[in-house]
DNA sequence: GGAAGATACCTCGTTACCGAGGTATAGCGA
DNA sequence: TCGCTATACCTCGGTAACGAGGTATCTTCC
């Protein structure tokens, strides 16, 4: 059972849920969903899928190569079709306040046949984000983009700002959908 | 010398750069800087300092504590003074390509005192952003976020479009007046 | 037929990072 | 004086992730 698993499982769970997939297939998916923020070496992936096929969340299947070399398909067991939703549905501090890994669960949260479900789990990423915070102090005071004079550090709030405003505007429209 | 080091080195080179801090600070500074897109643990902070000690790039002294147990004082050495800059002029492909570490970055570029140089490494995080690049494929096209028929999905394209954009313009305006 | 390039997978050694837990100092209220 | 909270720092064991490098298959072009 992955207690403590990282970003990457996850992305692998997700993909895997709507099809099987090989090795080389699923590292070009994940490097597009997260590759520009976030980029996946090879050397992560292969034993990442090792680890899960330990870990009897999914099984490989030996195809001659299509293309190339032989491919390993791989395809989630009824462990690792439970486990994504028990990930997708309680998950943990780090899933809801690392960036990347919350993308990684709206990516697969559809998944979750359940719009109660899936609300409360926006729910929790709305009340991280309402939480307040600031990226540079004076003091105890929060500075804001327009009292800095550093460029580069406005460019920071700047885009910060734009995304969070994107997302909660987002965040509030989707949960009054879901609930409506 | 950090040949491989990570974005919590760079950021702790920042904020000693400006002013000595003890270790507890300089983690409240980092926490308001990334913390909320990427937490940061104690236990990662504190050996990192260690490392930085040992590495040369930092001193450290003990002062009886001000408020309660006693505190270190780190203070940036002339070598970590030069790391920092060369860090910076000399960004790595992850310091470009990874949304946390890049950030780091831009929080810090301005002790880069030399415009060519800050606009030359605002240049390759701009020729990053333009590679063509999507989340989801359908076979090899990509799908925009009109197509998506997924909630969650059109989210995530929604939030990624606002930030890239917002962060698009900022880049060419800011390299425009450094070349100006 | 030989080289180049894409596909496809893998190992190895190292390290950054994590959670859990521990220690000590100081101030405040009961 | 007994806890409680905040400050301030630390160790330890475990692991996810990394870069560098390697192997093999198949197609394409010269």
């Amino acid at each position: 059972m992955g207690e403590n698993a990282g970003m990457l499982e996850l992305a692998i769970l997700g993909f895997l849920y709507d099809a099987p997939l090989h090795g080389y297939e699923l590292r070009k998916r994940i490097a597009a969903l997260t590759g520009h923020v976030k980029p996946v070496a090879e050397s992560t992936l292969y034993p990442a899928i090792k680890r899960m096929e330990k870990a009897g969340l999914l099984a490989r299947a030996t195809q001659p190569g299509a293309v190339a070399a032989p491919r390993h398909v791989l395809t989630l067991t009824e462990d690792g079709r439970g486990e994504l939703r028990r990930r997708l549905a309680e998950p943990d501090r780090r899933d809801i306040t690392d960036e990347n890994r919350w993308f990684t669960v709206l990516a697969f949260l559809r998944h979750l046949d359940d719009p109660v479900a899936q609300a409360a789990v926006l729910r929790r990423r709305l009340a991280f984000l309402e939480e307040p915070a600031s990226f540079f102090y004076e003091g105890d005071r929060p500075l804001r983009a327009e009292e800095l004079d550093d460029p580069f550090r406005r460019g920071l709030l700047t885009i910060a700002r734009a995304t969070s405003r994107a997302e909660l505007t987002w965040l509030r429209e989707t949960i009054g959908s879901l609930d409506g």
